[in-house]
RNA sequence: UGCCUCGUGGUGUAAUGGUAGCACAAGUGACUCUGAAUCACUUUGUCUAGGUUCGAGUCCUAGCGAGGCAGCCA
């Protein structure tokens, strides 16, 4: 399936915002998209892009990208680059009109957001405490109240107005929400709001020595752009309670946004969690952030997925609350399913194997037609040349073949595609019996469009000119892992696919030299490929996106 | 352990008290100058036990199972 046009996709939040717009709590959409600028966006961010980017195009809404960035210890300026261009790549075209401030940081917000909680604590709802951050977790854990807890509201203010001076070192202080300590759910027993931490911050510079926890900045700063729905993922279920208090404590004038939350992506055969995407490229298992087997938003491109069948994905698997593991095949299905529509039709050989036609004149050179793509009529034909040498894969023949194996066998026909039908008469081999060369007869009538180009032989195969052919390094990539669930158990680093590449010098039909970083290919019979940047000038480097389904291969290894 | 949330074919989802549907995957066949695509067909499902109701995937109760949280990370 394809993107919906007018049709948007049903689940439990749009059926909110619906609800929400008709009974007049809203009246318009605001949602926003909020990393922390600490790594990389990968595909589950994808999908979050896409719900909150694809309800603000619906509901003719907005959606902010904001810049998470409450604690500088972890920060970079690096990082805010790598995701506004992975963000803008997915949305552009699609809703990148709905985009609202770009980027936007929760550390612009840090006056308005200390102004809130002098607010607080003000209204005798938040105290600041001098218990250590182990005392901290203990008293939280065993619901007890800290000696802290009752000071004036004047002292409180004092105190907090002397952290923000600098006053105390890292940890001696914090403010903390004045809630309830035997409350069942932890995040209301008194969650800290504002810790000491003495460092420079990425875009605040030294301005700052206290620093607001992610509930306090998070909440508020929805709050102070006016977003209606905040999407985050199902581990936020238990701040919600916080969430809605910190907006009822401030007592602040609606509308207010509202928490929901949602699953996120898990996919089979790969793994999710940053800490382990960095373990794959600090332990070089992949050759950096943007490695095509990465499920980063920059290898999946690099790899040449489109920003389109990254959304087409999103909507088919849907948005619920429960924890699902989604498969690969999902994903490659949005592919093939794309790909297939958009892409034009190459001849390249993987693993050439040579072959003379005989009966073929030696210099001749005949120039036939192929189809650019027989989904799309207006892409038209182009010129393939043909002449006595031939390459053809070394797939598509075998000495000794299964039943069933229709491509090339000792005096065995097949087609060439677009052209004539060939029979192999001899088989040329090396002192170590490996198949060199292949002498073959070629049906100068069967010609494609030709007196019997009806005849019909089983088996139609790829090929390129000897002569014309233009070579190029292909890099084939393959699942980085070899089970389903890496992360289940165990260390999902001993279950890396060691094949997941391999890199072959490949036979290209010479049209191919036109080729353009941001074309797709099929490689027909093969799989789609793009163009990789490495390319230079004198050599083209293609990574193959994914192969066509392979229903041989499958019966082949029963 | 406490608290929160969630259980629909193999997987992902829909059904808002009224015929359990769609997609992916799998299988069979047709077609084929891509073993692709396309087309047709097929297999497989409401966690369990009670209850309410004319009628329950949906509401209630209990159980079972899964996931999340318990940082001065987000």
């Amino acid at each position: 399936m394809t993107e919906p046009a007018d049709n948007r996709p049903s689940d439990f939040i749009r059926d909110i915002i619906v609800e929400d717009l008709k009974s007049g709590k809203h009246k318009s959409v605001r949602t926003r998209f909020p990393p922390e600028p600490n790594g990389y966006l990968h595909i589950g961010h994808a999908k979050s892009i896409a719900l909150n980017f694809g309800i603000a195009k619906e509901f003719g809404g907005v959606c902010n990208i904001r810049m998470d960035d409450t604690n500088p210890a972890k920060e970079e300026t690096e990082y805010v680059e790598s995701i506004m261009s992975d963000v803008r790549w997915l949305i552009d075209g699609w809703a990148d009109t709905h985009l609202g401030g770009a980027p936007l940081y929760t550390s612009d917000y840090f006056d308005k957001l200390y102004e809130y909680a002098v607010d607080l604590a003000r209204r005798g709802k938040a105290y600041v405490d001098d218990l250590s951050p182990e005392q901290t977790d203990e008293f939280r854990r065993t619901a007890k109240e800290s000696p802290f807890r009752n000071r004036s509201v004047e002292e409180n203010l004092d105190l907090l107005g002397r952290m923000k001076a600098g006053e105390f070192p890292d940890g001696a202080k914090t403010l903390r929400a004045k809630i309830d300590m035997s409350a069942p759910n932890i995040w209301l027993r008194d969650p800290v709001l504002y810790r000491i931490k003495h460092a420079a911050h990425h875009h605040t510079g030294d301005k700052w020595c206290i620093y607001p926890m992610y509930d306090w900045a998070h909440t508020l700063s929805d709050y102070i752009e006016g977003i209606t729905h905040s999407l985050c993922t199902l581990e936020f279920e238990v701040h919600r309670p916080l969430y809605a208090w910190i907006l009822e404590a401030l007592e602040l004038p609606p509308p207010r946004p509202r928490q929901i939350e949602f699953a996120r992506l898990n996919l089979t055969y790969t793994v999710m969690s940053k800490r382990k995407l960095i373990q794959l490229v600090n332990e070089k298992f992949v050759s950096g952030w943007d490695d095509p087997r990465m499920i980063t938003i920059a290898g999946l491109r690099r790899r040449g997925i489109t920003a389109s069948a990254l959304r087409s994905f999103a909507y088919n698997i849907g948005i619920t609350k429960y924890p699902s593991l989604n498969e690969m095949e999902t994903l490659e299905h949005a592919v093939r399913e794309e790909f297939n529509r958009i892409a034009q039709r190459r001849l390249a050989v993987l693993r050439p194997i040579k072959v003379v036609l005989t009966n073929w004149p030696n210099d001749k050179v005949e120039e036939l037609d192929a189809i650019n793509n027989p989904e799309d009529a207006s892409t038209g034909t182009r010129k393939i040349p043909f002449g006595r040498e031939l390459f053809i894969d070394r797939d598509d023949f075998m000495e000794n073949p299964p039943p069933k194996y229709f491509r090339l066998k000792p005096g065995g026909e097949v087609r060439l595609k677009y052209s004539y039908i060939i029979q192999c008469e001899e088989v040329m081999k090396d002192s170590s019996g490996n198949v060199t060369e292949l002498r073959c007869k070629i049906d100068i009538d069967s010609k494609s469009g030709g007196a019997t180009a009806n005849r019909k032989v089983k088996g139609t195969i790829h090929w390129v000119s000897a002569a014309h052919a233009v070579d190029a390094e292909v890099r084939l990539y393959d699942r980085l892992f070899k089970v389903p669930e890496p992360d289940a158990d165990g260390d999902f680093k001993s279950f890396i696919n060691p094949d997941s590449l391999e890199v072959v010098n490949a036979k290209l039909e010479p049209s191919l030299k036109e080729a353009r970083p941001n074309e797709r290919y099929q490689f027909e019979r093969l799989g789609y490929f793009v163009l990789d940047p490495d390319s230079t000038q004198d050599r083209q480097v293609w990574n193959r996106t994914i192969t066509l389904r392979d229903t041989w291969a499958k019966a082949a290894k029963k």
